[in-house]
DNA sequence: TCGAAAAATGAAATCGGTTTCAGAGTGGGC
DNA sequence: GCCCACTCTGAAACCGATTTCATTTTTCGA
């Protein structure tokens, strides 16, 4: 926080018009061409003199002058600015990717166009639209649902694009994919409730016809049995990521009338956050009478009651390498079409205080 | 949810490259010139015969012709873009602004240039420079913490902004305001608490050398003198508008020796988690023995244990007018200076279950 | 000191639109 | 049948950079 309530030093500073000035300006000021005073600023491989350079270097700080970004982005090919996609900001977890996408891309001059699409498939293609109309360099798309045709169609104006946890049964249409490693956390959730004692599970899942909603559940099933717990033991509910779906998911496991889990592990940490309502709704004590995990760690997992025992993703490690990646690609020789990169980022458990041994 | 993991109808599609065809093009199929495609496209006032119009139309319906939006935001004088200021796009505050910016902005055609400060007065700088230079058409600023200097950059610059919560004592540099009445809702928070019994008060004010804090601490002392409470008789504690921030507040109240409120008022939902978590690890019920009312009604708030009383802030129709009005003021007549606007939106209280009557 | 190669710079085309200005059709009033 | 006023449309300038290509300077070896 080193911000400050700056009063412009308290003269009342005046609003006193700024003229931009134009490359011709520092041109005519300088008494070279246009040309000239391009390749001092744009770093052209042309050598200048120094001189000269000086010459133009004095009167762009006299002029305060900034080359028009609009500009240079019609005559060069290229914009400095990425789409980043989400399907809800209100999600901590997207907004600590956007963090990470926008450290980034700062650096480098990059700025970002943000489109939400509230989970409307009409309004996404609506902005993928925008953003190929304002000839984005890349488009990084960071949904859990994510439309076959964006993909294409932004492939189709060969704009490099970024998907995060994509699903890997089909042929990537992007050029870089951010895979996110779930095993080595749901492996670890799995050995620390089956250490605490717990034998009864129960699973609240994503949307299943999302892939990345199988890719967890299944995880999940596979350390259960490599523990000698059968999938068939373990009751599965379907949610929709958010925190009433996680709820309704819990309303019925616990309306089963068969034995009740002492575990619940869910997809995300919302729908945990609303596993953790019921419960407390009906009276179950978290950690006491029922452990549950979530997965993401977003910021309110750490404060809820209890304080969220959950598999974390590296959020900010996500964005980061996303926007890294893409500009990388980016950066290489335009020609032709680039091999499709590939990371994979690792999850892991973060042990709070929904979690304990299942009472007797 | 009407998004579905569409696999663009089984056939494999094929990327197959899209030429983009330019206006040139359109001109040339179609046998008439670049400017009367552009007039029949851009809504020009000219005048175009039917049947010219609708030739224009089936060649760009024909080539899937898109116009280039750099290239019109070069020509033209606007970019239909704007940039929106964050602090801290984590805050579901925030977020939920932005959606509201978003919403009022798409059906314009307008996007949204991302900025994050991070609190970080410098990041915030380059941050405009960067919108500036890329000639945004108009800028949201949604900071507790506002640079005074960022604001006369823009207005030199002769960009729209729009200041929400500004600071009411200094002179408005902006073009738009769009100010927050906190009194309705703290008016009825108050009025709640001394209805309930209560009658000892602490409040854990956001940063003090921000105006919009000042202003919530006195307004909440106006009114609990309004109903016989001094303010020398409450606690006010300085905090930073963050959980940890409040946490750390609530510390220093219940450290203090003498006798403990029986209700705490934040100036924000962030800190009145943070209140209540120290409540909790000390052992204090909320409700019973500690009433917290918070202020914002972000998501976590409805969420919390137990969920947290509130101040609602409008936020989603703060980012809808903070950009509709905006849009309106770019719409005016170019000339000249236009005359600021300025609308005020009432907070309001929610009831939920961090409030009870204090206990005898 | 001369000439050729290398270095530095400028003129002009280009990016893809919008807009001004002027010219070409059309129609109507007398 | 003529002239003027509209109604449409096109040519060209313009927005503010970058970049190619050509030309002017320098630099240097012989």
């Amino acid at each position: 926080m080193k911000d400050r309530e700056g009063r412009g030093s308290e003269l009342k500073q005046a609003i006193r018009p700024i003229k931009m000035s134009t490359i011709t300006d520092v041109a005519e000021e300088a008494g070279v061409s246009r040309a000239t005073v391009s390749r001092v600023l744009s770093g052209s491989d042309a050598p200048i003199r120094p001189a000269t350079r000086e010459k133009v270097l004095a009167v762009v700080a006299k002029l305060g002058f900034r080359p028009n970004a609009v500009a240079r982005s019609l005559s060069g090919k290229r914009t400095f600015t990425v789409g980043v996609l989400v399907s809800d900001i209100g999600n901590p977890f997207y907004a600590e990717v956007i963090k990470g996408v926008e450290d980034a891309g700062l650096p480098e001059g990059y700025n970002l166009f943000l489109g939400n699409t509230n989970f409307d498939l009409d309004r996404g293609t609506t902005l993928i639209h925008s953003l190929i109309d304002r000839r984005v360099d890349g488009v990084i798309i960071l949904f859990s649902r994510t439309s076959q045709e964006w993909l294409t169609t932004l492939a189709g104006h060969n704009i490099p694009v970024t998907v995060v946890d994509r699903d890997p049964s089909i042929p990537p249409l992007e050029s870089v994919s951010i895979n996110v490693d779930f095993r080595p956390g749901i492996r670890a959730a799995v050995e620390h409730l089956v250490g605490l004692g717990h034998r009864r599970f129960a699973h609240v899942s994503g949307p299943l016809d999302l892939q990345t909603s199988r890719r967890r559940r299944d995880m999940f099933m596979e350390e259960l049995a490599a523990h000698g717990i059968k999938p068939g033991q373990i009751q599965c509910e379907e949610g929709d990521f958010h925190i009433e779906g996680g709820r309704e998911a819990a309303r019925r496991i616990f309306d089963n009338n068969k034995t009740w889990p002492t575990a619940i592990f869910a997809a995300n940490d919302l729908m945990a956050l609303g596993v953790m309502g019921e419960a407390r709704a009906r009276d179950l004590r978290v950690p006491q009478d029922l452990s549950v995990i979530g997965l993401d760690d977003i910021w309110p997992a750490a404060h809820s009651t209890p304080p969220l025992t959950t598999v974390a993703m590296p959020r900010y490690k996500i964005g980061f390498q996303a926007m890294s990646r893409l500009m990388k690609q980016l950066k290489e020789a335009k020609p032709g079409r680039k091999t499709p990169q590939e990371i994979s980022l690792a999850t892991q458990l973060v042990i709070r205080e929904s979690t304990a041994p299942p009472r007797r």
